[in-house]
DNA sequence: GTGAAAGCGCTAACAG
DNA sequence: CTGTTAGCGCTTTCAC
């Protein structure tokens, strides 16, 4: 038994607006080679019948899919969840999809995604890479954007990403205006790119003012809210007398602080002022609020996607884009002067342990 | 000038091994009717150049894409963030894609993005619906799976959602064993269903219980924080002097009303006690925790996407899951026994004021 | 301006 | 077990 024919196809079209079915092709895919009236006719009766010109057909005759690959670590983790959006919302305009696949920052999957959508024939792909994801680019040899702050390690292909130096001359700046220029650090440890990047912006901050990392106390976490509260845990313990307040490496690790100053009995700001960098959603509702670095997720997307778009179209060009971060001011970051000497709170609090 | 090929076909793959094009797709495709040595030999070849079978090719020529369609609000939504998880991470299993949309509760958009998985020729899809989506699913006749609670209006489609009706008991049932045997509603308006839903299986469970929903307090609010702020500011004003507590209709509400009790001069849970329903990440870092009625938003995608998998095999059945919630107990619902009496609370707050 | 014909890369009869 | 053939639905020369 034959496969059941697709319910309309142009042929349909073509036959009940009495022409050929190049005719109705040219119609429906506006070619100025072609009378007004025809063009009318045969677009009444596809709009009367609800006919679509089928997507694969057209993809692959035409050799462009349509689509577009994109790889992230995680759609449920919020930022990658907004560069997502930036990208789809960018690609919308064209009526380009977008096909979304997790890591999960594991590069075997990666790896298998790529496939995916090399199979897919995606016309280009916007990745965050975990992995040495240019193997297969050249392999394939298929437009590529690259996002986020592993990007650096690939200067070969555009890249898109948030501008880690200027958002952290941004948070040191507030910093230093409220008094703290010697702040704790928490330094995100892993694969990932991020913690170079960050620890280098700030060790470029303190030269430009002169100074050095010497004396900071820097404490390594894993990316997690659970691993931050312990580091931060660790840090209050090796915190001096001096007003103390703690840089984050990432929104999640800052909100752990937060627990961390809480489970020691401390307040914050009161007593120890925190700085993350993200934007998380949830920095909104920790309490005090989360003072914040904010990376412009959407726009990495949206911006990636415009990329992708002139690689696919040819016109090259090898742009490595840093988006400004913005500060998002609440309440965990208070004044320097206004704040007990920790030593004090901290003894303070062991009296009551 | 000629489009260029394709880098590498099955032609090409075929003449390497010196077979025919039938005989290396047979190889390629895990057929049985090849012998085992021109199976390894085509493979072998196919593997060393690293070709991938064109998806559009066989896609066309199969009449199935192996992508399906998912229509959300927004992906940006941690809720439905999980729910495009758990359906991508089922589809995953039989290298099914798929293809996200944003609706943004917009019915036009919602409308637009029905026809871009139409003309991409995708197998299925599981839409959150906006509008009267059946028109579109009956006129393209296309495989369909509903989630959220907007499904129930749409009874001849298959869905997924969560038992709302549970987990307002779950809620309920903890609440009274607080003591808590009034508590204030925060009520969602608008046009979506889960409002009906919630008010109905409250009303439900009073009934249950011999009661009635007369004498609470409940208050109408927009699905927001700063609207469930507003309203919990309304309720506090309206407030008796029994224990108060307060079931929002959804976290992001809940955490509104966590702010205006703070707004108030009043503790939680000391002095009131807030319940919400989601399960959203902000939750576990609000001060307090945001005990709430967690929806199994990845279990939602994953069932659909098994749903939709057995519509799409012919498998009808027309079956309407309701998946359990579960409760998360952080701190933010207290003992009504050790709660100061809101009056009380409120008149202390006065003299402040 | 329009039609006929070729073919994108692949799979599924149909023969052998 | 393998090769030949005929399309899937569409766009694009190439004639007229």
């Amino acid at each position: 038994m034959k496969k059941p024919r697709q319910s309309l196809t142009i042929v349909d079209i073509a036959q009940l607006a009495g022409v050929s079915k190049s005719t109705a092709s040219r119609a429906l895919s506006g070619a100025t080679n072609i009378s007004a009236e025809t063009r009318e006719r045969v677009h009444a009766v596809a709009e009367k019948h609800g006919y679509q010109r089928n997507h694969l057909a057209q993809s692959l005759r035409n050799g462009r899919s349509g689509m577009i690959g994109l790889i992230i670590p995680d759609i449920a983790n919020p930022f990658w969840a907004d560069v997502a959006r930036g990208a789809q919302d960018a690609a919308g305009q064209n009526g380009t999809i977008v096909l979304i696949f997790n890591s999960d920052w594991d590069p075997e999957r990666e790896r298998q995604h790529m496939r995916a959508l090399i199979k897919a024939r995606v016309d280009g792909v916007i990745v965050n890479p975990v992995h040495d994801i240019i193997d297969e680019v050249t392999r394939f040899d298929i437009p590529a954007v690259l996002i986020g702050s592993s990007a650096i390690r690939f200067p070969a292909l555009p890249s898109v990403g948030s501008d880690i130096v200027q958002g952290v001359r941004l948070g040191l700046d507030l910093l230093f205006a409220r008094g703290f220029t010697a702040p704790a650090i928490l330094l995100g440890q892993g694969p990932r790119q991020a913690r170079e990047t960050f620890i280098n912006a700030v060790g470029r901050y303190f030269q430009a003012h002169g100074r050095s990392l010497d004396g900071l106390i820097i404490e390594d976490s894993a990316y997690s809210v659970a691993a931050g509260r312990a580091a931060m845990a660790r840090v209050l313990h090796r915190a001096g007398t001096g007003p103390l307040a703690v840089f984050a490496n990432n929104d999640q690790m800052a909100l752990g602080a937060l627990l961390a100053v809480r489970d020691a009995g401390l307040r914050c700001p009161q007593d120890v002022s925190v700085l993350g960098i993200d934007g998380t959603p949830a920095g909104e509702f920790s309490e005090p609020g989360l003072t914040t670095v904010v990376k412009p997720a959407r726009q990495i997307g949206a911006r990636a996607m415009q990329l992708l778009e002139r690689a696919i179209a040819g016109e090259a060009g090898n742009d490595h884009v840093l988006l400004a971060c913005e500060l998002e001011l609440r309440g965990s970051l208070g004044v320097a002067s206004a704040v007990a000497a920790t030593g004090a709170a901290l003894a303070h609090v062991g009296n009551h342990a």
